[in-house]
DNA sequence: TAGCATAACTAACATTTGTTACCAGTTAGT
DNA sequence: ACTAACTGGTAACAAATGTTAGTTATGCTA
């Protein structure tokens, strides 16, 4: 009897969802059907029951742990004493981080959210919009102070947030710059293009 | 006998295909069953078929309009004669527009294209890899000739292109902004980042 | 070595899926 | 008025979907 294909200190259910979110990236999580995920785990749809309880809560579990990633690092950020622009520069370096070491994750709960259902889907939503609204009260407070253009906030947020999301194309790219200098490359533009000088 | 609600000067095909892009955009093509477009289009299922022949044609045609679209603006951009900045510009700006106003058909042929099927698929990926090598080019341009940063072009570009698909978090936010200051912010965040002062 | 929890299997289920075949009104051109 | 092209409906299809039930094999611990 085939067992699943244990990787290094992880459960079986670790195991499941790691696959699943690579398969969600590939696929959309609604184009991944369980067998398609049986397959990649190596063993039968219905076996994937004993570790698992729904597809949904695949998705659900992916969502959250990248949901309270984000948070806890800006509650770390947003406590600290510096520039603005730094904190902003701070956020915007881990998003990148975050992107190159646990692409997979990252990418799939911010694009597949959408297919979460009530209650989680709600709660996914309050949490994406207070977190954008925690980086924007940083920039409006560094617009204030002088260190970062007078632009709209909340357009800052966005532009940040989904030209990070681009790291998917680099990903599949063939001639790949490392990722210290991509990270250096998207902080000159981005916190170039917000500061003021 | 329910005839297909007609909108304005369009064609039955047309009616279908614009519906098919607000519910690709809002579910995905993935989670869009043909009966839920034929409900949202007041008429039964296999009466879509009188129309279309089939669903990835639906996705097929909203995938190449946008790609010929955005491939011929770059043509005419390119052609003329103006500082590489400048065209960077003009391309970063028809992104923009075409997001604010061409909504659903730009943002559903940028995420679901993954769905087509060869030879499609591969038209697509070639058409996108062209067309991202173009602004590419034009940035390098840029950067030789001291108007724009020393920067990874390959990531300018990609930094541009995803940031732009972020206008999807304003078209759903509550309190908008006007699409020009948008435009405009977006600009200054975006060309202020590239530009060499 | 016996016992037990774990985790795999097979078979089947009720739905949902995209699509086809076929038929019936409607419309436009002669 | 006759015909042909359209465009709608109903019924049905085979395949794919997520999931459950019931059973069997595995491997750790006593």
């Amino acid at each position: 009897m085939a067992k699943i294909r244990q990787r290094k200190n992880s459960t079986r259910k670790e195991t499941i969802i790691e696959t699943a979110a690579r398969l969600f990236r590939e696929r959309g999580f609604s184009a991944t059907s369980m067998r398609d995920l049986a397959e990649q785990v190596g063993v039968e749809a219905a076996s994937l029951y004993n570790h698992i309880s729904s597809k949904a809560e695949i998705l659900q579990e992916l969502c959250f742990k990248v949901a309270n990633k984000f948070m806890s690092h800006i509650d770390k950020v947003d406590a600290e004493d510096m520039p603005a622009i730094k904190k902003i520069e701070a956020v915007l370096r881990f998003h990148i981080q975050q992107m190159l070491h646990h692409y997979e994750e990252v990418y799939v709960s911010d694009r597949e959210w959408k297919h979460l259902t009530d209650p989680y889907l709600s709660n996914i939503q309050t949490q994406r919009r207070v977190y954008r609204q925690r980086i924007a009260s940083i920039i409006e407070d560094g617009i204030k102070k002088n260190e970062i253009k007078k632009i709209d906030a909340p357009t800052a947020v966005l532009i940040m947030l989904h030209a990070v999301s681009g790291i998917e194309s680099w990903h599949r790219s063939k001639e790949k710059i490392t990722g210290e200098v991509l990270e250096e490359n998207m902080i000159a533009i981005l916190i170039g293009g917000l500061q003021n000088k």
